[in-house]
DNA sequence: GCAATTTCGTACCGTTTCGTACATTTTTAT
DNA sequence: ATAAAAATGTACGAAACGGTACGAAATTGC
């Protein structure tokens, strides 16, 4: 894919992806304005230059970064809830599995690089752009599974059902931060899923 | 109350509740890294030293700054969610009263100081630890309001409760950051509380 | 008026920041 | 071999950074 068919000069010897995996795990612990580029350098192993080279600026290294968090995402969280089934174990699972990835290892959180970082500098453009795509896609994402767990759900039931979950989400990423455990955030994810389950089948009083 | 009785020497002219202000201001609207010392001189008219003076560094003046927004919420939100009446209106009520916050001027909106750009400065001991605190008060004031309004609810039923009407508010951040206009996000609070009153209402049937 | 006292801003220091020019290394083509 | 080409790190520059020493300004006590 990628294999640039070996020209004349001298051949690279720089891991894109292990470096791209550390600038996510940097700017999703420290944020995007906290961090410099000696850090990246120092986290990712490679020169300063070389950063320039292979991602540019800061700026969009911290934007491709958000968007290999996003493919993290979509392989390792999106397919528990697209999965068939009850629409509540669907959403408990996506919880879980979304918790798994803001818990990297026990104890200390990095969180979430869109969720948990991106508010926080939404004054730049590109930041913010990036920061609502992500949550119109959760949005999205909601939207489409409860619809098909609940065909005949009230408009505006499903409209409210989606908004609890995908707010449920985006404020694990605070609450991570914040240090809550995560078997804490677990159990509130299993207990939120229960909920809106339960309000989404029983979805047929309107205003 | 700060009256220091008029000793000796040259009187202050420092407005220190007006330059609180505009820290809370320049903070929330850039986060905690992304502001330097410079930039709030300018936002408060104080030279760099009077702002170490009155404030200390520039990680008190964000605590500081902290602390002045929560007193904010306090005085103009908090009294609509403790108020008396049916709980779906002081939901939606408090809601409400929270996003006149975040959207000080129409259009663009700095957001939440706390929510907004705490999270991605938590590896700030200090600021992890006001933040935790944020949400702490946040679900106990929670917790305390929907027990007045439904005492015999079951317990789990009313955590779950907590934990929905509380995320909604701290999501309602992240959303504000994204660029969402100010009403969607109060029609996102009135059908938020409608249904998490409903939740509590029907709070019988246990696991 | 004059010294004591407090507030305030200019000017400065050392460090860190982002970004790049340039020489060096490693390879292929001839 | 030797030249061309591509990749890489050293070393540099200009600007911005947080923080402070110190002198000027403004007031009260005597």
């Amino acid at each position: 894919m990628t294999e640039h068919k070996r020209g004349r000069g001298r051949p690279a010897t720089i891991d894109t992806e292990k470096a791209t995996q550390a600038v996510v795990e940097l700017f999703r612990s420290k944020g995007y304005a906290a961090v410099s580029l000696d850090d990246l350098s120092d986290a990712t192993g490679l020169s300063r230059p070389s950063l320039y080279r292979t991602f540019g600026n800061k700026l969009s290294m911290y934007i491709r970064a958000m968007d290999a968090f996003g493919q993290q995402v979509a392989e390792l969280a999106v397919p528990a809830l697209r999965a068939d089934g009850d629409i509540e174990a669907a959403l408990s699972d996506f919880f879980t599995a979304m918790l798994t990835i803001y818990y990297r290892d026990e104890d200390m959180t990095p969180g979430c690089l869109v969720f948990g970082t991106a508010p926080s500098s939404a004054d730049v453009d590109a930041i913010q752009a990036r920061l609502q795509h992500g949550i119109d896609q959760l949005d999205w994402l909601m939207r489409t599974r409860m619809q098909r767990a609940s065909p005949a759900c009230d408009a505006n039931q499903l409209k409210a059902a989606v908004h609890l979950a995908s707010n449920t989400l985006i404020a694990f990423s605070a609450r991570a931060k914040a240090g809550a455990p995560k078997q804490e955030l677990v159990e509130m994810g299993e207990m939120s899923a229960r909920s809106i389950s339960t309000l989404l089948k029983t979805g047929a009083h309107v205003s």
